[in-house]
RNA sequence: GCGCGGUUAGCUCAGUGGUAGAGCACUACCUUGACACGGUAGGGGUCAGAGGUUCGAAACCUCUACCGCGCACCA
């Protein structure tokens, strides 16, 4: 066999494998399989996206689980597919025409704008699956899916003609969220408020019937004065009493508008008088039907000022406006005084603009099933990880109010709704006759005109879960084990998901439990760069993946990503942390590199309690660490811990495994006696068997490659059950075998330090000289020696040490430091510190056992180990100063 | 305004009642028969602050401060 190279070699290893296992279709799901079920449905990225570090952290937890559950022996269906992403993507299409063509999708008319964006689509969409592969993701790719499917869109159509019919969808006029830059309606969990500085402008308004008296009112929009169709107050507030019924006169496009009294007024804020703007504003939208008031807009869709009766405004976008109407307030002297302030604005998520409130004719969605939604999480038919989200869902569907899901926006599922020719859909009439709602078009086509519009994107991606899976796959494979998602998308989708599982019951049957979409939800963290900041990409803070993997490899980038990822709070990410990913790959190739060059172990190790008796002490230790670590996973798993999981992992591969258990093996493998060779390479290949198979879920190609190189199994990693514990228990002497390493090892590191301590270099062969009076430590002699990397060590049950030799107190004995001409002052003042610091720690635990209180209600256990530490201390003390004073 | 997180070593974070931890960074020594992407040893923390519960609090309770997030308000 060749020897291995020192370093991992992710290129040439990754897509190797990757390739074997697409050849091989092992990711591909069988719903006609015997074996218990575990599916995941990839929360699907946008088409246009590029992968981001997000995309990596929640991909390979879904990976994770995924290979998990192979390797325990279920049948894993993990879903991926592509989200059209309607706006997003018409967006960035809108954006690419403008720079190569210089025109807009009106230039080109809907039809032929929606064959360049499936233009654009094959050149540019899609780049993120590839990029999937690339992290290793294994999922069945046969069944990729799109939301713009030829079935999936009949689903979305079906779903929107069956919820109409319910009577739960209806067209209506009302109060929506405008995005002037992307000129189409967005729903409330589009709208993103931000502070925002500006000014509060006090503008009088002169009253009708009594001439030269104001009314003074504060308000951030004077550019929507135009609008304005009635002057508001509390109707307990005194000082405007007098004026109700009266009139005021409009400073802008002057007219007469009546001063009326409505509890929505907050007297304590500005001049507690409040100008009814009700096109502009929701409040004032909704004083204005209490109150009958007409509706004035003067703002087209684009946010520019549409009104002829004030030119000097007429056509100014509407920031711009603002100031101008100040100054002409101002001019008039109608301003009294503008303050700076600042208030929350509402952007659009998308476009990043203010949004406009503006009255429109939409489609909207009242809820169904909320209730119920709430419950299976209250009830815990579906669990949150973190619990925590439960409360925000909670509340977010306590107060929910009707989705508005229209989008004036040509890219998506097309609206399934068809006008009169005469009775197009900027008429006001309503009455059903005049629209046709169905998945096919009317009978007389030529009569009918179909609505404009497409829906909101997330009302494709709510069905999600099960439309993308065909009867025989839900049968097996719905609902889904686990959603894996960002809480930023709670609403948006994980909500509205549950309420489309329990309306449209999709599964088998009709039994709540088995129309829940899955029955956990893991909320992923979100990453940050290393300032706390989100990534994004105008401020050039995201590392781009692919060239981490580069860098990396995919299994250094998603082992070094899932140890710092907490549940239930932000990553702060730092590219070393990436490169302690890599370097624990190397690590793990090394330490098997290692095992590969000392040869076969002819026998395995047999898993049986008897194999175990003849096991060398440091062989049980490093199997009883591996069985704490098997079970600290497990329950790490539970919890979808995974940063603990990676973090046991680490530890016991680098710190049990390779520090302790390999260097103190070195003395068997090394030696003469072929029995104890055997069973130390026995060991290792159960060991670096069980750990492989515990890490292939975080690092898969580089746990495949070591599998294959070693031929620890038959087949491929992938398929191997994972590791069980072994049955130590059984082995009776395990404790007292366990506690002797642990005293070896303590005495190493005394005796490491105590050479530290003298200044004597690493690399320097010395003597030591343990006094005991316990002969059966000799046969650890040679091992206690490699790993002090002792010249020689000697068993002395009655050595005297001349005074200021270096000492340190072990729970084996007194280990001292043989050395020629050692620094006798300098020795006897460590030892005075040493001595100072213990008797200080055997003072303080004196000192609690002095405590009446602590000794009678604390548990036997603890107080015991507190008695133990005081006579350990003090057995120290007494060595330390008899070798201080050299009478030892 | 309401709610949810957080505050532990220079940095990133573990730690759910019993002697304050890990990795990185730092200091010193070391290329010793897997690994310098490595090894060994070391320095470094009044666990945000105040009060309370307890024999005992980083942990549990109350309040405060600061940071982040969500919802509401946003004339």
């Amino acid at each position: 066999m060749a020897e291995l190279p020192t370093r991992y070699d992710p290129k040439a290893v990754e897509p190797k494998w990757y390739q074997r296992w697409l050849e091989n279709r092992d990711f591909v799901a069988n719903p006609e399989s015997s074996k218990p079920a575990f599916s995941i449905v990839m929360p699907p990225p946008n088409i246009t996206g590029m992968l981001t570090l997000g995309h990596v952290l929640n991909n390979t937890i879904q990976d994770i689980l995924a290979r998990r559950a192979r390797m325990q022996g279920f049948e894993v269906l993990w879903l991926p597919g592509m989200d059209h992403a309607g706006i997003g993507t018409q967006t960035a299409v809108e954006k690419y025409l403008r720079r190569t063509e210089n025109k807009t999708r009106h230039d080109l008319g809907r039809e032929e704008f929606l064959r360049r964006v499936l233009e654009w689509q094959d050149k540019h969409g899609g780049i993120i699956i590839e990029q999937l592969k690339r992290l290793g993701c294994s999922c069945d790719w046969s069944r990729q899916r799109y939301t713009l499917d030829d079935a999936y869109a009949a689903a979305v159509q079906k779903i929107f003609v069956d919820l109409y019919n319910k009577g739960l969808i209806y067209r209506g006029r009302r109060m929506i969220n405008w995005d002037p830059a992307a000129q189409t309606a967005v729903s409330d969990e589009e709208v993103i408020s931000k502070p925002q500085k500006g000014y509060l402008y006090f503008v009088r308004y002169e009253i009708v019937e009594e001439p030269g008296r104001f009314l003074e009112v504060a308000t951030t929009r004077p550019e929507t004065i135009m609008a304005d169709t009635a002057m508001a107050f509390h109707p307990g507030d005194r000082r405007y009493v007098d004026l109700l019924g009266k009139h005021a006169w409009r400073p802008l496009a002057r007219e007469k508008i009546p001063v009326i009294a409505d509890e929505a007024i907050d007297p304590e804020f500005g001049t507690g008088v409040l100008k009814v703007t009700p096109a502009h504003d929701t409040l004032d939208f909704e004083i204005g039907q209490r109150h009958d008031l007409p509706i004035i807009d003067v703002l087209t869709p684009a946010g520019r000022v549409d009104c002829p009766a004030v030119l000097e405004l007429h056509g100014l976008e509407r920031f711009e406006a603002r100031k101008k109407a100040a100054e002409l307030l101002q001019a008039r002297g109608l301003l009294a005084k503008a303050e700076p302030y600042e208030n929350n604005i509402g952007f659009s998520d998308r476009s990043d603009v203010p949004i406009e409130p503006r009255i429109s004719e939409q489609w909207f969605l009242r809820y169904p099933k909320t209730k119920e939604a709430l419950a299976v999480v209250r009830d815990h038919l579906i669990r949150f990880f973190p619990a925590h989200w439960e409360k925000v869902y909670a509340q977010w569907l306590e107060n929910i109010r009707d989705w508005c899901i229209s989008r004036q926006v040509w890219w998506g599922h097309r609206i399934p709704a068809w006008y009169r020719k005469s009775q197009a859909p900027s008429s006001k009439s309503q009455r059903s006759e005049k629209i046709y709602v169905g998945t096919e078009p009317p009978p007389d086509p030529e009569n009918w005109i179909q609505d404009e519009d497409t829906v909101d994107t997330w009302f494709s991606s709510w069905l999600w879960a099960y439309e993308t899976m065909d009867p025989q796959t839900r049968k097996k494979f719905y609902p889904t084990s686990v959603l894996v998602t960002a809480a930023d998308i709670i609403f948006f989708w994980v909500a509205r998901m549950i309420i489309a599982g329990l309306e449209f019951k999709p599964a088998k049957s009709s039994k709540i439990e088995d129309n829940i979409p899955f029955h956990h939800v893991f909320f992923t963290s979100i990453v940050r760069d290393s300032q706390g900041r989100k990534m994004s990409k105008s401020l050039g803070n995201s590392p781009d993946p692919l060239e981490l993997i580069d860098k990396y490899g995919a299994d250094g980038l998603r082992f070094g990503l899932m140890r710092i990822a907490p549940t239930g709070q932000d990553i702060r990410f730092d590219e070393r942390q990436i490169e302690e990913g890599r370097n624990f790959a190397t690590k793990l190739w090394n330490v098997a590199r290692f095992r590969q060059m000392q040869g076969s172990a002819s026998v395995p190790l047999a898993s049986k309690p008897e194999a175990y008796a003849t096991l060398s002490i440091f062989a049980v230790e490093v199997l009883a660490r591996l069985n704490e670590t098997i079970d600290a996973i497990e329950s790490a798993y539970r919890e979808y811990h995974f940063n603990q999981v990676a973090q046991h992992l680490y530890n016991f591969v680098w710190s049990d495994y390779c520090d302790w258990f390999v260097e103190a093996a070195k003395t068997d493998i090394f030696s003469e006696d072929e029995a104890k060779k055997r069973s130390a390479l026995a060991v290792m290949d159960l060991v670096l068997s069980a750990t492989l198979r515990l890490l292939h879920p975080f690092m898969p190609h580089l746990t495949e490659e070591i599998w294959s190189l070693l031929g620890l199994g038959k087949g491929w990693i992938q398929f191997a059950a994972p590791p069980d514990k072994l049955a130590l228990d059984a082995v009776a002497d395990v404790a007292d075998r366990r506690r002797l390493v642990s005293s070896i090892y303590a005495t190493v590191q005394a005796g490491r330090n105590l050479r530290s301590a003298s200044k004597l270099p690493s690399n320097r062969k010395i003597r030591f000289i343990l006094r005991t009076n316990d002969k059966t430590i000799s046969e650890q002699i040679p091992t206690l020696s490699r790993l002090l990397n002792a010249q020689e060590l000697t068993l002395d049950p009655k050595y005297t040490a001349p005074a200021g030799t270096p000492v340190a107190v072990t729970p084996l004995g007194e280990l001292f430091l043989a050395i020629a001409a050692a620094d006798q002052a300098s020795e006897r003042e460590r030892l005075d510190k040493e001595i100072a610091r213990i008797a200080e720690e055997a003072r303080t635990v004196e000192a609690k056992l002095q405590n009446n209180a602590f000794v009678e209600r604390a548990p036997a256990a603890v107080v015991e180990e507190h008695r133990r530490r005081v006579a350990d201390l003090t057995a120290q003390l007494t060595k330390l100063k008899q070798a201080r004073d050299g009478s030892g």
